[in-house]
DNA sequence: AGCACGCCGACT
DNA sequence: GTCGGCGTGCTC
């Protein structure tokens, strides 16, 4: 009698390990196909799993290898389309296929201590969740828009599209790229096919699942983000699965959202930095989204008003067809008028250029709302001392100390922005003595307490990642500032994107020349696109909008670009600097990060690495040594964090093909290296190197 | 990555 | 006495 052996995806973060485990399948229990999901013993557990494959043997010795626990029959097995994008995202990210499959299965229902072997995740959920992702406040219906002409364009162009195609939705903010992806999705159902729409931020979930379901009530529309209650989000995800509901909305991991028969994958802002994972399976999302599309045969729209510039060299290559948006859909609106504020020779007010401080004042006086945007939460990013200049530093890390407005009580605290580690405020400086310790620079509760001091009658709101931690505290912010109980709304990142006020005339921009300083060689696109889009928040509707952005480098060439509003030059600029510096999208590039609690380990282990990959290159059966380039180890920009020196090694390849093909003989050799005192990770297509 | 086991320091 | 600090090692 011979034994049925079953491979299974299990969510397991094993460098060592890309594919499944095996199982024995029980002689009484009938082989479920590919994509069945089934219960497994896992140490002293169980873990939920995902059939891959059954094959007659297994590599393994047969004492180590367990039986299936039962297999989950009230789910649907995963579309193979699911299976097929894990099983490249794997290759190519060099992670576990389990990992990346099921880190997008929410934790409610893969989580061990949810089942048993008797106690299973069906019968768990029988009858105890209803369609709960349905429960939420809805927006009074909506009918399709009167389309502009460029809107039509673009949904003629999908309409043509018999496969699988890219297009760049290149439409400038307040273009009305909603409206689009709507009546795409509309066009897609009808067809009787599902869409997967892909949003950069949580925060931005909500509303586009509102307008989607404003757009179609009769339709269950599935939102995926991990701000949705564990159970709402187990529900939405089973009904995705079962086939109930066709449109899915949500972030990075609903990439992988178990939709069948797919007919459309839009990802809203392709540009944004977010759609790449920064820890365990490091995917990007977007890339993913468009390998999907390509896996389902089905059309791809990406949109952006500042495309990144791998999609824009894409779409200039013809390998996207680039879809031009470049006038606001609403009639009287038009691109808001920017302006720089030369913080060297303004005169200030409360801290705040006077400029600034003048037009907040009188869009108070005209009830206009206004939005004032710095890229750094707390209240300043280093505490000092006035006399010997001691700086509070993280025990842990190779970094200051960000002063925290303490949020119960007046004070103040220190919080590691690095390791999260907090302390109390030394009341003098632990060198000198001295009392008068000062803060320096400014985060998002400074400006909040300036701008009170400045305009006392406003009513001020903040909203950075303190401001939001509870679930729906963005939802109560975003909705008050809908209904005008907020005059002036500071924050980071977050007040940036996708929202859209009516009343809105001014946006004020604050600290953005600490990005133009930063090293990392994509952080003038990435300050491009984020001015670019919160200046967009400005005038959408029948008011004109002001942008009011203080710098000490108004010459620098970013800002003649940004006054112009003229994205095509600064892609054309900075292209031409990838191009010349060999930087993405013109070559592909991987680093490996290690840590450890020495330097030297951390350092030993990759020139260990190093080592491996020149004797590979050197190798005569190596094909691809001419195109890889391969660099030094040296520090990390944050060389140590929570007491772990940090390393990595940076690899470049002429192109992806080559890259993978030495990244894949590389990582054979380096698996086999003992590494017990170094935790590594590759990290492919890295943002910041 | 989790998670459990294990072997040493300050508390009721 | 034991609670818990995180070093180490394993997961088909």
């Amino acid at each position: 009698m011979h034994s049925c052996y079953l491979q299974i995806l299990v969510n397991v973060h094993l460098f060592s390990k890309e594919g499944g485990f095996d199982f024995v399948l029980p002689e009484n229990m009938a082989c479920p196909p590919p994509g069945k999901f089934v219960i497994v013993p896992w140490a002293r557990s169980w873990k939920l799993g995902v059939v891959l494959k059954a094959q007659p043997e297994s590599q393994l010795q047969a004492d180590r290898i367990r039986s299936v626990s039962g297999v989950v029959e009230d789910w649907p097995a995963l579309p193979q389309a699911v299976l097929k994008l894990a099983s490249f995202a794997a290759d190519y990210y060099h992670a576990n296929v389990g990992e990346v499959l099921l880190s997008s299965v929410p934790e409610f229902l893969s989580r061990s201590s949810n089942f048993s072997v008797k106690h299973n995740i069906a019968s768990y959920l029988k009858g105890k969740r209803k369609n709960t992702f349905l429960a939420q406040q809805q927006l009074p219906s909506s009918s399709p828009a009167v389309l502009t002409p460029s809107q039509t364009q673009v949904l003629s162009w999908l309409r043509q599209q018999q496969s699988f195609a890219v297009g760049l939705l290149w439409g400038v903010t307040g273009s009305g790229k909603t409206e689009v992806y709507l009546q795409a999705v509309a066009a897609a159902l009808t067809q009787g096919k599902t869409a997967l729409l892909l949003v950069p931020e949580i925060a931005l979930t909500e509303g586009l699942a509102a307008q989607v379901r404003a757009r179609f009530p009769q339709e269950q529309v599935a939102t995926m983000s991990s701000n949705i209650a564990p159970g709402a989000r187990a529900a939405a995800w089973l009904a995705t699965l079962k086939g109930q509901a066709r449109i899915v909305v949500g972030t990075r991991s609903a990439v992988f959202a178990p939709l069948d028969n797919l007919g459309l994958v839009i990802v809203d802002e392709e540009h944004d930095a977010s759609y790449k994972q920064q820890e365990g399976a490091r995917i990007h999302a977007r890339d993913l989204a468009v390998m999907r599309g390509r896996i389902s045969n089905c059309q791809v729209l990406l949109g952006s008003a500042t495309p990144s510039l791998e999609s824009w060299a894409n779409a200039q290559a013809g390998r996207y067809t680039l879809l031009r948006m470049p006038t606001r859909a609403h009639v009287n609106a038009v691109l808001p008028h920017i302006e720089l504020i030369n913080t060297k020779v303004a005169a200030s007010v409360q801290g705040l250029s006077e400029p600034l401080a003048h037009a907040l004042k009188i869009r108070l006086e005209r009830k206009e709302q206004s939005l004032v945007f710095i890229n750094r939460r707390g209240f300043a990013p280093v505490l000092c001392c006035e006399a010997c200049g001691w700086i509070a530093d993280c025990n842990n890390c190779s970094a200051h100390f960000a002063l925290h407005r303490a949020s119960t009580r007046k004070g103040y605290k220190l919080i590691c922005h690095h390791c999260s580690a907090q302390q109390a405020v030394a009341q003098a400086c632990p060198v000198c003595g001295n009392k008068d310790l000062l803060p320096k620079g400014q985060g998002t509760q400074k400006l909040e307490e300036k701008l009170a001091q400045l305009l006392p009658n406003a009513k001020i709101a903040r909203m950075d990642r303190d401001s939001t931690r509870r679930r729906g505290a963005s939802k109560a912010i975003l909705a008050a500032m809908e209904s005008g109980l907020i005059d002036i709304l500071t924050g980071t990142q977050m007040i940036a994107k996708g929202h859209d006020f009516e009343n809105l005339t001014l946006v004020g921009v604050l600290g953005s020349d600490s990005l133009l300083m930063s090293p990392d060689f994509r952080a003038e696109e990435r300050l491009f696109a984020l001015l670019m889009q919160v200046a967009g928040r400005a005038g959408r509707a029948e008011r004109p909008g002001q942008v009011l952005i203080e710098t000490r480098l108004p010459r620098h060439p970013l800002f003649r670009e940004l006054l112009a509003q003229d994205y095509e030059a600064s892609a054309k600029r900075l292209l031409v600097e990838r191009e010349n510096l060999g930087l993405p999208p013109y070559t592909s590039l991987a680093v490996i990060r290690a840590q450890a609690s020495s330097d030297s380990a951390a350092q030993g282990f990759l020139t260990q690495a190093q080592l491996l990959a020149s004797e590979e290159l050197q190798n005569p059966h190596c094909s691809t040594s001419p195109g890889i380039r391969l660099y030094h180890p040296r520090p990390m920009a944050v060389p140590r964090v929570a007491n772990q020196a940090r390393w990595q090694l940076l690899i470049e390849g002429r192109s992806r093909l080559v890259l993978q093909n030495f990244l894949q003989a590389w990582l054979l050799k380096l698996r086999e290296l003992k590494t017990a005192k170094v935790r590594w990770h590759m990290d492919v297509d890295p943002l910041e190197i």
